[in-house]
DNA sequence: TGGTAGCATCGACACACGTCGATATGTTCA
DNA sequence: TGAACATATCGACGTGTGTCGATGCTACCA
């Protein structure tokens, strides 16, 4: 097996090669079409989370963050953490990279930009 | 009473006066804390549903737009539509405005470039 | 004054979600 | 190989949430 392995990112329905905000138009500017909703709402739903948030902050303020490294901080057992780095990761908002025994977590600001843009940004 | 009556915007504990960016550093910055987190995800919680995200696009693409022109398009009940327009109005993204027999509700850019920048923006 | 219309609230139901202990999987090292 | 460790998955539990019918309340109009 290779040294380093991209943890899968599931199948979300969005995975389009470009990554960044091809899913909707802004919601300030016209109504969305249900499609377009129900995508958004799966990916704020993946924010929507206080202990998602924290960690996403955690792994977002480093280059890379290692799961046991949120244990702590987050204080939550270790099935908890592994269950909401999966949330965020099938939402494409962080990535988990697999380097051994560990998994290195790392955030993609290009996901949260198109997070911001289809929130009129 | 009053001709116009402002809806009261329930009691999120953030009503600070001057409305905008003020609830946490941007979550792509710095770890945040448990209270920002927890007050953070309330209000994504209240975007992260699809009939409220469209129920908001089209608040938003119209200056003004009655409960009853909701209905229609988004295909729920008179009382769904009202919990969801109570959901975003308690997180302060719409505003309602009671004239007469009908409530008038309109977006709050404030808040919605709040949201974003707490996404980084 | 009575009737109707718009909207909020209540109660109930089904379903989704956060949490954790137990267990499984896979990697490192002796 | 076997032991130890990091992480993922499973099963179960309690709680939260979207939905709607029934009901209540207020404003308008004849």
């Amino acid at each position: 097996m290779a040294e380093s392995l991209t943890v899968k990112r599931a199948a979300n329905s969005l995975d389009a090669d470009s990554d960044d905000l091809v899913w909707c138009s802004p919601v300030t500017t016209a109504p969305l079409a249900e499609s377009e909703a129900t995508e958004l709402a799966r990916i704020l739903a993946a924010l929507a989370d206080p202990v998602r948030l924290r960690l996403l902050s955690i792994v977002a303020s480093s280059p890379e963050v290692c799961s046991c490294e949120l244990e702590g901080p987050l204080a939550k057992s270790q099935p908890t953490i592994s269950h909401h780095t999966k949330v965020l990761a099938d939402a494409g908002i962080i990535t988990g990279e697999k380097r051994g025994k560990w998994t290195w977590w790392h955030a993609n600001p290009d996901r949260i930009a198109a997070i911001r843009k289809a929130l009129g940004g």
